[in-house]
DNA sequence: TTCCCCATCCTTCCATACAAGAATGGCATT
DNA sequence: AATGCCATTCTTGTATGGAAGGATGGGGAA
């Protein structure tokens, strides 16, 4: 990785020294058992060592870093079990939210999601799966606006940060193919107003993300604890 | 407050001064609404302003702070809809909790639990509704170890703090029986290993928080969003 | 050969000084 | 009297130096 520099969005250079790193970590340009150090990451940034280490302690408790005190600070390996308890938690939640939306639907929430599905092949086609993963996130999120629960989506966006680590080690076209067509389904039964047919479509979605997580920890057993 | 000693329990000098502070927002010794200030409260603890500063980072990332930079700190107000999603994903949880321990009833977990609701009686008794809170919270989490998911306890683990500051708001002799009184309802039902009337039980049970914050919030309207 | 001790080199942690944005209140001007 | 400007004084943000604990590897002793 080389002299990388800094986007100027955020107020703070810690903040923005944040937003570098957990693009990083989720990337997998930062490998989970990787070991940084203040001194390291600041010279890397040109900054000085004081924001980088609060970067650390606001990524440590976000669960991506793991802070070993007067030790060493350490790309945190992905816990299986904690990205099933991540899963569980979000699954009640996105069933809850579906149903909602199934339940009272409108031609409006058909046409955005309808686009947003379009928008995902036109990604998928040109193989861009990191905008395809950004594709994905909204098109949950949505759903979640939809329901009139978007601030319960944003309480599982910490838990989702170690899933999607797990997500972008399994990218690739056909996944994103399959994804896109039981995005499909989900929409479908929104439209018709079922909200079973769509409970049962989201379910089978994100059910897919268990199989891949055997498959990925199969594949990178050194990424995981 | 005075001097106030921080207890020598944790490694860093931060990782007490979070502890401390957390403490006494919970406790509501630190109002919503009140402004903090680094240089403030390093010299009421006699440290410097570098691991006030770390914790003001953490309590603000656990939603208890809120730092406007280069304006001040604040304890956060206490947000009605933070709230409800706070106890929307525990009742979740829970619920899901106390159907697997009352589907698989053992002698050893109606006895722990009993052992359990007897010592928040001799609190309540006792008129020590700050250990009586202990109890409570100990009765949760030892229901979600005996469902064998005590990690998914950790998870709500932060989203409780917001609640718990409704709590401690609200904590007489009145509600603590009548929480005694629901306790042993989850009680009977795990021990005749009926999960509906236990979910029911739970349900009920959670369910008056709602009333609670509803009350709380005409009572403290300055201490909420 | 094996094991223990210790010098050395890391790391994070803490203290302090300074920089820079923001609020406040007084003063000058209109 | 009302209003706008500006100095003062707060706040948090950043930089840097040193302190303290842990890891590591080499050398000596058994």
């Amino acid at each position: 990785m080389a002299a990388a520099a800094l986007k100027n969005t955020k107020e703070t250079i810690a903040m923005r020294v944040v937003d570098a790193l957990r693009d990083d970590i989720i990337t997998m340009a930062l490998k989970p058992g990787d070991v940084i150090s203040e001194s390291d990451i600041a010279g890397r940034y040109g900054v000085s060592r004081q924001p980088v280490r609060e970067a650390f302690i606001r990524l440590a408790q976000q669960g991506l870093l793991l802070i070993r005190p007067k030790r060493a600070t350490v790309v945190k390996k992905i816990s299986p079990v904690g990205v099933r308890q991540s899963r569980f938690i979000r699954e009640s939640i996105e069933v809850e939210i579906i149903r909602r939306v199934a339940g009272q639907p409108s031609d409006d929430a058909a046409n955005v999601l309808t686009k947003l599905i379009a928008d995902q092949e036109a990604a998928s086609d040109a193989g861009d799966s990191r905008r395809f993963h950004t594709l994905d996130e909204l098109f949950h999120r949505t759903l979640a606006r939809l329901a009139g629960v978007e601030y319960a989506w944003q309480l599982i966006d910490d838990h989702k940060m170690q899933l999607d680590r797990v997500r972008y080690l399994t990218l690739g076209v056909s996944s994103t193919q399959r994804a896109i067509a039981e995005h499909k389904q989900i929409v479908e039964a929104v439209a018709k107003a079922d909200p079973m047919a769509a409970e049962t479509a989201m379910r089978a979605h994100l059910a897919r993300a268990e199989l891949l997580l055997n498959q990925t920890i199969s594949d990178f057993p050194d990424y995981f604890e």
